[in-house]
DNA sequence: CCATGCTCATTAGCTAGGCTAAGTATCGTG
DNA sequence: CACGATACTTAGCCTAGCTAATGAGCATGG
């Protein structure tokens, strides 16, 4: 164990400078439109999840439900999320992305790739490959 | 350029995925202190850098010079980085991080490394190696 | 069957961080 | 030396995040 520590620690550094620097980049390529990260981000999590309750919502975007009351209040501004009554659950509200919401996500998220997709082309097809690999696995990670 | 462009599209959205969530991830790692991310990433570049100007942190950290001002006075209240006047042009000024700043960047960055190390550490050798090389590039993409 | 306590969502009020526009001081050059 | 450019700050605005408090609805025990 004490080994396998002393092999990660240099990497978790090295690798969370990269995902830093990298993450800054992607998030500075935001399109013509207006939306924010955060609303952006909570649009993509009730289009992938279909349909949340602000409290599922909230802790999906790891935020408090009071924030994220006003992130869902500026997209149901525009249009981009509406809310349902819960079925059995008075106290509750279920949100889900509208057409138009989806529209836009779909925008957003093309030209969030567009400068990574870019910054990729330039790579060789092993790096890539590698790059491929180590997504993978960095997608574990996050998760667990 | 066709072919290999198809070949970054799908890995960009999935290497965009995996260091967001991941970033998000090691963000939520704060420390019991109370600087915030901004001021801590604003001290980390002048601290790997010695000392700069406003403008120059500005556009290191990507950000205009008026937010900096603000971020930079919340760092000097505490102590954490001192000016001092430019020898030469009157306009300027240098910015560094003291004694103290020095002493918290290192307890915060330990903070920051230890989720993600010991995420890594139940890894296989073989998935260390993997990002290991996937830092390298990724770091160079980021820079380029 | 209803009183009491819990949960969901929102409101209120605060701080930090981001922006643009405008102001001030200094530099550099014609 | 006057005038344009540059460096930094100030002012004013918005978003995002938090905690505390409020109100509405559910659920349960007497």
């Amino acid at each position: 164990m004490t080994t396998e520590r002393a092999a990660a620690e240099p990497l978790a550094k090295t690798l969370r400078d990269a995902i830093t620097r990298l993450g800054r980049r992607v998030r500075q390529a935001r399109p013509v439109g207006d939306l924010t990260f955060s609303q952006l981000s909570a649009l993509t999590s009730l289009q992938l999840a279909g349909a949340l309750t602000p409290r599922e919502l909230a802790d999906v975007e790891r935020v408090q439900p009071p924030t994220m009351t006003k992130i869902v209040g500026k997209l149901e501004d525009r249009g981009l999320v509406a809310r349902t009554p819960h079925p059995t659950d008075g106290r509750q509200v279920i949100l889900a992305a509208t057409e138009q919401g989806k529209a836009v996500y779909a925008q957003y998220e093309q030209a969030r790739n567009e400068w990574l997709a870019q910054a990729l082309d330039r790579l060789s097809p092993e790096e890539r490959e590698t790059l491929a690999s180590a997504a993978d696995i960095l997608q574990r990670v996050a998760r667990g």
